[in-house]
DNA sequence: ATGAAAGTTGACGCCTCGTCATCAATCTGC
DNA sequence: GCAGATTGATGACGAGGCGTCAACTTTCAT
């Protein structure tokens, strides 16, 4: 077996087993997370719902915090492709914006419906808010995106750290809501944040 | 002694260490929560940090949650007034929205300057997001406000709650930010804001 | 002054935390 | 296909937080 072999994946019993056994435990977190909320959710409830030990948990992650992260980062990294291709195929402001929020809000739903479907009360109160790298990564790509399309089309003198933070804003509180209605209609809510963004940044041009 | 005196607050012996007893678990607690972060405080963090044993804590507050749930109220009520005066002074919808989010970027500098200033490494990677009655009634607040406003002044077919969303997700992020950046510019955050929702609200109007 | 009421205290049983010595399974070289 | 080496799972352990409660102290009302 080459060395290359071993440091990526393998495919020994070891191996496999070490990545059915990190995948278990992921997965009894989402579970859980789901179920009881981050806050009152314990490592022992996770693992309790897995086959595993106690201390193996720790073989895998830190902390609770951990794998909370690396399930978020994976969200993220689920996405990025998604706005990868908005980022390739737009070809001016108003299809970025408006591609855009159409991925992240089709994201959100698609991402969601089954825990909404089948979780139970949500008692959760206190929410969590993480920034993984890959959530950063998104956050600058996002940034970045809207500083080369406004370069092209935009008003000049525009806070692009401002925007991308309004825009992010927007996207966040709107989708909780969106999630929060019946019949869930991301076209809707794709329509009117675009043509808030869009004509918000345009009211930028027109007096300077 | 009248039956109401006993009840509402009273001028005991009695009353004022209990009131004095309450202020000192609360003042513990922000200071707390600032230092260490919600997550990682614990209920014996915070009745360390007074000369209390630790039952006393639950005579006060049932929970963690419970205490921080306070504590973000009595800000959510601080706020409330400002946002009250804003709402009666205001003649027009260009008028509510710029002196609200001044109202909101001021309070969230006011506010925050002392715990920036003296506080930590902030070291909580996980942030907390709370919905008190009182949050809940400043949010319902807002839409009651612009729903209002917009009824004189606005596009007719408009979704209120997504342009509430909308709002409150943009005080939120672009709040975050600006209090990241050095100088404290609440006005330059105002400024932009108000530009980029007032235009955005125009657009509405165009085509409908 | 005295009994009743309110409020404080800290020890208690239970739980989670992260660690670590021990053990079992797998791999490697022969 | 065996033996020694390695990797990783296990669960017991000490530390410490949780919420409770019987005992105690302070204040109140008469």
């Amino acid at each position: 077996m080459s060395l290359a072999t071993a440091t990526s994946s393998g495919s020994s019993k070891r191996a496999l087993t070490k990545k059915a056994n990190r995948q278990a435990i992921l997965d009894a977190a989402s579970k859980v997370f789901a179920r009881d909320g981050y806050e009152a959710a314990s490592i022992r409830d996770i693992i309790r719902e897995t086959s595993l030990a106690s201390g193996t948990f720790y073989n895998y992650f830190k902390s609770k915090e951990e794998i909370f992260e690396t399930i978020a980062a994976e969200s993220a990294k689920r996405f990025q492709p998604r706005l990868k291709i908005v980022s390739s195929q737009a070809t001016d402001l108003d299809s970025y914006i408006r591609t855009a929020f159409a991925a992240y809000f089709n994201f959100l739903v698609e991402e969601n419906d089954d825990t909404i479907t089948s979780g139970g009360p949500h008692r959760a109160m206190i929410g969590v808010r993480i920034d993984t790298p890959e959530i950063k990564t998104i956050s600058d790509q996002i940034r970045t995106d809207i500083e080369n399309v406004l370069q092209i089309a935009g008003p000049k003198h525009l806070d692009a750290g401002y925007l991308t933070a309004a825009a992010i804003g927007i996207a966040r509180q709107m989708g909780d809501l969106m999630l929060s209605r019946r019949p869930l209609e991301p076209a809707a809510a794709t329509d009117f944040a675009s043509r808030l963004i869009l004509s918000g940044i345009n009211g930028f041009s027109e007096n300077i």
